[in-house]
DNA sequence: AGCTATTCACGTACAGCGTATGATAATCTT
DNA sequence: AAGATTATCATACGCTGTACGTGAATAGCT
């Protein structure tokens, strides 16, 4: 799929450029991403904007999660039938892109003028608070995300973090690949702890009384001895969710190959 | 209001209980799980067992993906009534940890004689193919797996390649944990790949023709030129998702974390 | 053998979802 | 004023998970 070697037009580079059907609709789901239309001025006016509707379907997402989020849901926030959301929107798919997007571009990204190490600790950083303001991103189980603005800038600016070092291109993004799994996973994590919490309906602990009642009743020391072991030496702790001394350890590593390339 | 205690009998309906929003029954689940119902004797004999329904699952799962998987379709591939599946499962939550736990049990877990970093490398190596056996491992976006005893299998087999080096035993946990996402972060970039290889349809080559029109119409090479770089030089390439080189690596940084520590 | 308790099977129904269709209302250009 | 253009939204369809309740099958007990 992915061609090899240099090839200098890349708007020409496509893998198999013309052979390739480009159906209207995914032509019209990049193009409200990558051109938000503007009012064109004739017929009636609209009463809300394309960002209107982003905003409601984030904050729905923020307060409840992915799951919640219905376009009922959205249009009843906004005070508006549910089909009037199919004027800005073509679907629920691409309201999730343009809400990605949005959050997004919430990151800071790292200056070009930063070490690598600065700039990918930076990188890694903004998404992980990224994560913790919006959850609801981890719980997008795409594949790849998706080909967003700003999706791309903040790969565009974790790439340019490693691309003058001496590592080869393909390490280069084996390593931002690696670092954002990495920060993905970890945020996973300590997100589900307060998710869980709030599950019951926070002050309520009967989630975690009927929790423990499964240390209690299937737990099997025997069966699981190493657990136990790093249980009672505190190795489950919350601490263990924090990203920085993890992170750290794993810029030591991407410093260790990158002397090594040299 | 929110004094609906545990109730071991639910025969009487309490009058207004269903307002407040309880949490899922972790006990009930977790029980199906750890304590599979024998067969009672009395009563009219199941034409199915549980077994069946959850293979079904998988089977689906495997070939259609997550999204496909309905209690419907369930119920049709096993001649039987959608509302019939329920007597062996409470619900698709809890038919979905069931199939997670069964696909968990294929994993050939590295032995306890072996030296860490081989028992890591297995680790790794078998859940790496477990995600190309079963994709939709990958796409259940759940915080955490659920507390199945083949998950817990996996996870006791992989703190034992390293709870008896010098790490400490939060080092342990994190580090497997890194292990882990970086595992799931490449299966997802490969289960990708192959996807859309696959001319069996599945939804995502909907990604590559997205991609094509995205280059063709849309990638602005001053926006971008860090990737568009990496793109020319191939750092892009399909080999990138094979986990042997990346996974050497990692280990690597993993024995010089050991040796820091002793 | 008959009775009864227990378990399984599943038809029906309901609330929710995404969204296709088409009618209606508002605002532009002419 | 007329026509073109656009936004709004009620209705409806097919899908989902699953609550409810009825009926069928089978076990042990009398």
């Amino acid at each position: 799929m992915s061609s090899t070697g240099p090839d200098p037009e890349p708007p020409e580079a496509t893998p198999a450029p013309d052979d390739v059907p480009r159906p209207p609709d995914v032509v019209r789901r990049l193009a409200l991403l990558w051109n938000p239309p503007q009012p064109s001025g004739r017929g009636r006016r609209a009463r809300l904007t394309l960002d209107d509707v982003v905003a409601a379907g984030i904050a729905i997402a923020d307060a409840e999660g992915l799951d919640a989020l219905s376009m009922r849901k959205v249009a009843t926030r906004l005070g508006v039938g549910a089909m009037s959301l199919y004027t800005y929107v073509p679907g629920r798919t691409e309201l999730l892109d343009l809400m990605i997007d949005r959050a997004f571009a919430e990151l800071d990204l790292p200056s070009p003028d930063a070490s690598w190490r600065d700039g990918l600790a930076q990188h890694a950083r903004q998404h992980w608070e990224l994560f913790q303001r919006h959850p609801w991103v981890l719980q997008t189980n795409m594949w790849r995300l998706p080909l967003t603005p700003h999706v791309l800038d903040a790969q565009e600016a974790g790439l340019r973090t490693l691309v003058d070092t001496a590592l080869p291109p393909r390490q280069v993004v084996e390593i931002v690949g690696l670092v954002d799994a990495f920060v993905r996973g970890l945020a996973r994590a300590s997100v589900a702890e307060s998710a869980e919490r709030d599950a019951s309906g926070m002050a309520n602990d009967e989630y975690w009384t009927s929790m423990s009642s499964f240390w209690a009743d299937h737990f099997d020391p025997e069966r699981y001895p190493t657990m136990l072991r790093i249980w009672n030496a505190g190795g489950f702790d919350v601490e263990s969710a924090s990203l920085d001394v993890p992170l750290e350890r794993l810029l030591d590593s991407v410093e260790m190959a990158i002397e090594r390339a040299r």
